[in-house]
DNA sequence: ATGATATATATCGGAATGATATATTAACTT
DNA sequence: AAGTTAATATATCATTCCGATATATATCAT
């Protein structure tokens, strides 16, 4: 799995430009891809260059015009290789679990500064999903309702966690005032 | 973060070689990050030559030899001033979930395919983290603790969905059967 | 001895990231 | 009227990272 595939599965819904692919990369799929703009400007050149996509530019009133990418039938058969493909393992880097397996070598207050700000923004997510299951879940497919529902019930566990981890912390700085 | 930071925080308990990093990356440190020899062993030269480290070469029996690194004053300095830095946001890439997302281009037997595989290595992963919680959670760091609580929670989370998650597609495929 | 597995290090092409640059239009603000 | 900020939209580049491959030593089983 790499941008050139989760480009081509965005186009398989509808044309999309660029800047419409960055988009959707922050909203939903967020929380299972990421791609820059350094990758997705250079990948639609290439996509387009390969005949997997083609380019039209659309003039827009109030804004500036855009390129509207749309996936080609060799495209598609691409796309659909890929799903076919066998299934890559993950791939997480998080900086936060990282801090906190090395929380040793700092004091509990920045610990608790690191559970506080996490906090915050995996109730951001967590809503963020939750909002989205319950206005479109009627129109999503079965495989697309599991996708979303492990989303929520993760970011539910590591709320769960974090919210007691903050207790213990603050029951060892409070032992150590003493 | 980069490599340079978690090899660092690495090195801060023990002085390790090459081999041992990456034995360690696929352990423990698989559930919140990864790295490969491609990155292992230039950032390690990186970092001798930054005078970060330091390298001996330590003669082994039945074994060829290593060169082990130990982290020098300066090393350890660098990791606390990452330590204080703003933490970055996570970056998941997830080939499962995506897939989940763009299920409706398979059949219901693919998706049952990959919930199935998802299952066994979620499980595998489940078990080896409440195995290494239950052997040493009392000579951990209460936020070491926290982190391999959300690890084991959010891969509970994960299977439960899954399980219901399966059910919900053999209905379908019966339903379409019909 | 041959093959398989574990230990150990190194390198390289291709890919992704994060930052930066550029340009258009709308919407404010002073 | 002029200036600033923000949103839209595309492009590029240095640094970093990943996956694959290569190399070498040692153990053990067949």
């Amino acid at each position: 799995m790499n941008s050139q595939d989760v480009i081509l599965g965005m186009l398989m819904k509808r044309s999309l430009s660029g800047y419409e692919i960055k988009q959707l990369f922050e909203s939903l799929f967020s929380y299972f891809y990421n791609s820059s703009y350094g990758t997705i400007y250079p990948m639609l050149h290439r996509l387009e260059k390969e005949e997997l996509i083609t380019k039209e530019n659309v003039l827009q009133e109030g804004k500036p015009n855009k390129n509207v990418y749309t996936i080609t039938d060799k495209g598609k058969s691409q796309f659909t290789d890929y799903l076919l493909s066998p299934v890559e393992s993950d791939s997480v880097k998080s900086d936060f679990l990282m801090r906190l397996y090395f929380g040793q070598h700092v004091g509990y207050e920045k610990v608790l500064s690191w559970l506080t700000k996490e906090q915050v923004h995996a109730q951001k997510q967590f809503d963020d999903l939750t909002e989205k299951y319950a206005l479109y879940h009627d129109q999503m497919h079965p495989a697309q309702i599991i996708c979303i529902q492990i989303g929520i019930k993760e970011y539910q566990a590591k709320l769960e966690v974090i919210r007691e981890g903050m207790v213990s912390i603050q029951q060892c700085q409070q032992e150590e005032r003493d």
